[in-house]
DNA sequence: AATGTATGAATGAAGG
DNA sequence: CCTTCATTCATACATT
């Protein structure tokens, strides 16, 4: 393991302004909308395609990129799951043997979905609704805080599956994220399947 | 320091309890055992039985959770290494301030002491041997990550805790851990890295 | 009481 | 997917 100096490194394309952080603080929508869309909906597993949808959308709601979605996801899984389990920071073939008997072989690990896992369409909708509840219980320690009644919910429909590279915002910035091309369908220097579908056996 | 204004999170960060500081204070007796354990034991990944293990250890001396013990290690590592960057940065001279280990006895009426029982020689050897050293870590197989030490620690083996005839398997917590043997080879790792994320393109 | 410091906790990001 | 790092927020506590 290489240490690495996340020095600031001062790089001329920050977005952020000088002195704010560079790291991407999400705005409370677009964290309302991310965080829907994983519990309420239960979408956790998009592939590099929804990411960009999804970010896409977002920017409505400020500064995002793709990255950032990616990691919301990443995220929100892993921090769940150690929620619900036990802080697990499983290492496996460690040298500190701690092994103490070999008792709780029940091992889960993965069974800790709420329920939705509905990766799939609705067969005439083959939109993700982005219109979930209000309700916002998800803290921390499950801590029960009331949300504002205040606050406008805006309705939008983010289209998933992008039947002919047009999404219903106009917005056909596909293909254009940096050459990379790793969405928008045409993947041709990435490896074959990096998205969770292979394992999204979690439901 | 300037008050900032916060960001206006919904979900995450502020949406702290009104009223109750639920936050979890260390008792003498556990902050002096956790920072033995990192400082003078060099300690510093703890794996998650370690963790329970201690977590069950110092509930003696006051409520205490996993992720307590957790946020610890993970604070401690990383105040150190905020410290070391400042001095390097300064390079003042000297009084590093690595006294660390045993601060004052605050006697208050509740002498701790680390002096646990013999581990004694049931059948596994349940104390954590934190002789470090250069040692190699905790590897997966066949990487060899070393554990980053850089200053003295004593070589020997202390019984962590005290045998009180509990085990650690029974958890007494939660409903059913049911996570602590993962590394039965469930995981696959064949995995690619990640997506095309590493352009970091900034807009 | 206000300011500063120490530190628990949360989270974005990265590495493997 | 899992673990870890860095940064930041929020608060308990100490100092004035």
């Amino acid at each position: 393991m290489e240490l690495q100096a996340q020095q600031p490194t001062e790089e001329g394309g920050s977005i952020q302004a000088a002195g704010s952080s560079n790291r991407w603080a999400p705005t409370p929508p677009q964290l309302r909308i991310l965080k829907g869309l994983y519990y309420d909906k239960g979408f956790k597993y998009p592939t590099p395609e929804q990411n960009q949808e999804i970010c896409l959308h977002l920017k409505q709601y400020g500064q995002i990129e793709d990255k950032n979605v990616f990691f919301s996801f990443q995220n929100l899984k892993a921090r769940e799951r150690q929620k619900l389990k036990e802080f697990r920071n499983v290492r496996v073939g460690g040298s500190l043997d701690l092994n103490f008997g070999s008792t709780s072989s029940t091992d889960d690990g993965r069974s800790i979905d709420l329920n939705f896992g509905s990766t799939g369409s609705t067969s005439t909708d083959r939109s993700i609704d982005l219109n979930f509840g209000s309700r916002v219980g998800y803290g921390v320690d499950g801590s029960i805080m009331e949300q504002r009644g205040e606050y406008h919910q805006e309705i939008e429909t983010l289209p998933l599956f992008p039947m002919h590279g047009e999404d219903i915002f106009g917005n056909m910035k596909t293909t254009s994220e940096g050459g990379s091309g790793y969405g928008g369908g045409s993947r041709i220097s990435l490896e074959p399947s990096l998205n969770s579908y292979g394992n999204a056996d979690i439901a």
